[in-house]
DNA sequence: CGGTCGTGAAGAAACGGTTCTGCCGAGCCG
DNA sequence: CGGCTCGGCAGAACCGTTTCTTCACGACCG
């Protein structure tokens, strides 16, 4: 009885192995051939006439046979897994702010990776080290990181490759993407004087990253440069309750600004909202633009005018560059001098395994999409321009 | 030579090894204990006294060990890692319509699951074999899986847990979530007859998902009962610029219906706009309603009413179910054919191993948040409701 | 005083693939 | 005719953990 129970319970011989999954061991056996054969077969590796390889995908195939992806990673060192890593306010992944732009980054991204054959694994910062060890990444994509982040500098100390959306600050990296601040910033208060406006204001955060420095700085400079006197409100970008308050703040000041660039999503609404409560008229009044991706200020009364950072674009570079890096080198020592096989040509082999010095960081255009928020209908005084003679 | 060559080639004594990363075994021999000791030490597994654990977690933190994830997953058969599929239209993963929501949904469904230790990949369902086989999944969350998703049951066949937001067609799942959508539509249609709607039009999709399928029964429905005769309009809800024509063929019927819900987010603006261009008044006009997760809605002016399915919630429970489900059965063999719970019920019972019969299902509630657009200032004719006489 | 129990720890077998090495036979060239 | 190469395949090591089993040893109890 003891021994009829062990034996039905334990180990049914072969039956329950059967049962449970088919392994590279019962695929082999039932094509008649070793386990190396099936290997090979599948993978298209070593030399096996096409009659065998066929054959052996077949029976593979009537099995139901499913790699171990376990053991694959084990035994390769590669699990086709990178990690897509966003700081955490609060609890969350990810800031309400950073919603639509995140949102689209997140879809480029994972739609190029899995295009070359890699998965996507979220995975915010906050995140102590029991998940971020226990998971096996081939590499990772950092979004915003901070100045001297502990884990993206362990990650690249342990020879994981990191991709940062974002200029980094202090912290090592493989290679960067970002947009060009200065010019997106530059390029939006020259459109605003050329429109007439004489004094142009910002809304801005109160945080440190990278984004929000140089862009804040970009305006900053300008206002030496054309003499005038900078009008500003800061305010913490990721608390959604004071940006409007902020927005208020701005055009309730004794020298109220006649244009206003916002550098979050939401401050489009807030500052429509409050340009109403004081009864000021957009455009007439005062001219509006802020950095936003999502679509609602075509709709807005009236529409306003945004500058998109093209999210996707950056995720698609930011991916892209993650998995040449992390194809091209392999971990550690291994540089490759030579180009093996052809067949990874599908994509242009611009990148290149930087030996020392800065990482290689990629500037990309940002897009502004003028609506009629910064278009006076009739121009009502005509400031001639700082700087922009050429142009209209 | 060719003993020497193999001596010296293959193992450069323990010099490589140290370079590449420490493993266990440097952290045994490093501590002066076995590999087993170790691991029982770092785990909080087997019998050990406290000196000896912590002498060897001390040892592992200064040699920077960490574990070999894949080793791990490999021997344990657990990865950690869940699944988050997510149906694709064309190329890209989620749709527009479902933007919002989906971002809300998939951070709270992070959330949860780093929570409890694990890791969410996302993968749409349309990759193929080569990239679902290449990542091990304890388990996977599916957003309105298709009716007979092959995908779903493959996984589900193979003993992967799968718990889908949306209640499943014809696919097998472990567990579903849903809005109770019947509920809400006739909820909204209650409170719109309250505000004096006499005809109340709907703008719907013409996709068969369960949401739009069951909304649009609910609303069918609901006219057969109180005797007013359907007026929609469906159009192709991901195409992003269907809704505007379709908000404005809404409005054009001879038989314009003077409130409107409109089953997706963006129809809130569509709709506003065609009443702009219409000439109707919101809501003196017309009473407007939408589903949405934007707080655009908020600011629109009119602010409109929208219905929110909650998607933090939805995503917290799924995640957890799934959790559940991965951490209370112990993969394939436990079968539990006692009581098999039968059909949904409201809000999250304990969750049970289904043997056969249905899967066990629960339903959340929605939220309607009203705003101006579905109240009317004065009520004008005071049209007594179809039902409802114990409420205001 | 001998057996049993409990404690602390080591040894070794998995886990399920990939891949290095080597064997065997057949052609080919000298 | 013999060595050499090359195609086709099998054997076995290996990846780095977890975990099952075993073992030593001191204390306690009968």
């Amino acid at each position: 009885m003891t021994a009829a129970a062990n034996q039905s319970g334990r180990r049914p011989t072969t039956t329950s192995r059967r049962l449970e999954r088919a392994g590279i061991r019962d695929v082999a056996a039932a094509a008649g051939v070793s386990i190396t054969t099936v290997s090979d077969a599948l993978n298209g590796k070593g030399r096996l006439p096409d009659e065998t390889r066929s054959r052996v995908r077949e029976v593979a195939e009537r099995l139901g046979y499913r790699p171990s992806a376990a053991a694959r990673t084990l035994r390769t060192g590669r699990s086709g897994l990178i990690g897509l890593t966003v700081t955490t306010y609060g609890e969350e992944p990810f800031t309400f702010t950073e919603f639509a732009y995140f949102a689209e980054m997140a879809r480029a991204a994972t739609s190029a990776a899995l295009g070359r054959g890699y998965a996507l694994v979220v995975l915010p910062a906050s995140s102590r080290h029991d998940v971020w060890s226990n998971v096996a990444l081939d590499g990772t994509v950092v979004i915003d990181p901070a100045d001297q982040d502990p884990l993206v500098s362990e990650l690249y100390r342990s020879g994981v490759p990191v991709v940062s959306d974002g200029k980094p600050g202090n912290c090592p990296v493989t290679a960067w993407v970002d947009n060009d601040h200065e010019a997106a910033v530059l390029g939006i208060l020259e459109h605003l004087s050329e429109a007439g406006a004489r004094r142009i204001g910002l809304l801005t955060g109160t945080s440190t990253d990278t984004y929000t420095r140089l862009s804040t700085e970009a305006y900053l400079g300008w206002c030496t440069r054309v003499g005038q006197e900078p009008v500003y409100e800061a305010y913490p970008a990721h608390d959604p309750a004071a940006g409007a308050v902020a927005a208020d703040r701005l055009l309730a000041r004794p020298d109220r600004p006649d244009a206003v660039y916002g550098l979050f999503d939401p401050n489009g609404t807030d500052l429509l909202a409050a340009a109403r409560r004081y009864g000021l008229r957009v455009p007439d009044d005062l001219l509006l633009v802020c950095c936003s991706e999502s679509d609602v200020y075509a709709g807005t009364e009236p529409p306003i005018t945004t500058l998109s950072l093209k999210p996707r674009r950056i995720g698609t570079t930011v991916v892209n560059l993650l998995i040449d890096a992390i194809e091209g080198v392999d971990s550690g020592a291994g540089l490759t001098p030579d180009t093996p096989t052809a067949g990874a040509r599908l994509f242009p082999p611009r990148y290149r395994t930087a030996g020392t010095g800065p990482p290689p960081g990629t500037l990309m255009p940002t897009e502004l999409i003028v609506r009629a928020s910064s278009q006076r209908r009739s121009p009502r005084t005509t400031v001639s321009p700082p700087r922009a003679p050429g142009e209209v």
